[in-house]
DNA sequence: CTCCGGAAGTTCGTGACACGTACTACACTA
DNA sequence: TAGTGTAGTACGTGTCACGAACTTCCGGAG
């Protein structure tokens, strides 16, 4: 059968679907859903407040309880009393959550890097570098940890 | 802030994130869910039998029943007995469907163009034709329409 | 010091959507 | 005709999203 050809909305549309299964599938073989593993990299370089992990995850408060409740269960994460507010939780990563956490965004590094393993090194940093400018200019959610900008 | 730096994996899930959360906020828009705006998508070429529509969202023979039942309440879709096959059905769109799926798509289409904006031309054909590439080498669902191959 | 408005988070009810299991109706083959 | 397999549905369960209402706590004004 001939090749479809997909114009940007299609391609865009359609990778954003092959990253989210990829996301999906490496949760599932951690034991975690996908939203809570991306729970987990919005909690990997510091504790977050309840209040400002729904405003980074774009989800109500009462989905944060939530999916903060599941995942202590879990025990991935855990509360802890603010001691200047007693109104507010911060919460953080447990070893064990730290540790699946560091697994889970591995499997996906690596299945990433198989996905995109033909594209030549050229136009894999194009890539790299359009999509960032993209991301970065849209405010894209900060599901997955950048690194401190870095010398040139 | 100092802007961050992120590799290619961090660019691909964000990105990922951006696009279906600008599928979602369109489809809610249109008062349907996400995971119907992308029925639509997918019945928009012709009907498709039930068990392939599964196949073709990756979900299993329940959760198709359950989603078609529910977009059928919506007057989206119809299922009709396939003549050759009386345990088989096709699901096909009504015209209500077929209208709201097209101004969803115009909706996503307009956003996403909005989105690459300051992408120049050379850039953005560079983006579409790999993400294109690899989407169709790892067999992406085919979750927003193709064109038919199309002559250089 | 007291009171009020607002913040932080939880509880509850609801609905979508995912899965697995078990079931019914139907098709095909020996 | 009987046995095997397919197509789809019903049911139970869990996650995850939301909004409304609630409790606890904080800070500022009087």
């Amino acid at each position: 059968m001939a090749e479809p050809w997909l114009d940007i909305t299609a391609a865009l549309v359609r990778a954003s679907g092959l990253v989210s299964d990829i996301c999906a599938k490496s949760a599932a073989e951690h034991g975690v859903t996908a939203q809570q593993a991306q729970l987990l990299c919005v909690l990997e370089q510091h504790p977050v407040a309840m209040a400002e992990l729904g405003v980074l995850m774009r989800i109500t408060k009462s989905s944060t309880t939530g999916l903060v409740d599941r995942a202590q269960d879990a025990g991935l994460v855990v509360r802890d009393t603010d001691a200047d507010d007693r109104r507010s939780h911060l919460v953080s990563l447990t070893e064990r959550g730290r540790q699946l956490g560091g697994t889970y965004r591995a499997m996906v590094t690596g299945r990433i890097a198989t996905l995109i393993a033909d594209v030549p090194d050229a136009e894999r940093e194009l890539l790299r570098a359009v999509l960032s400018q993209v991301v970065i200019s849209n405010q894209a959610r900060a599901t997955w940890p950048a690194e401190p900008e870095r010398a040139a």
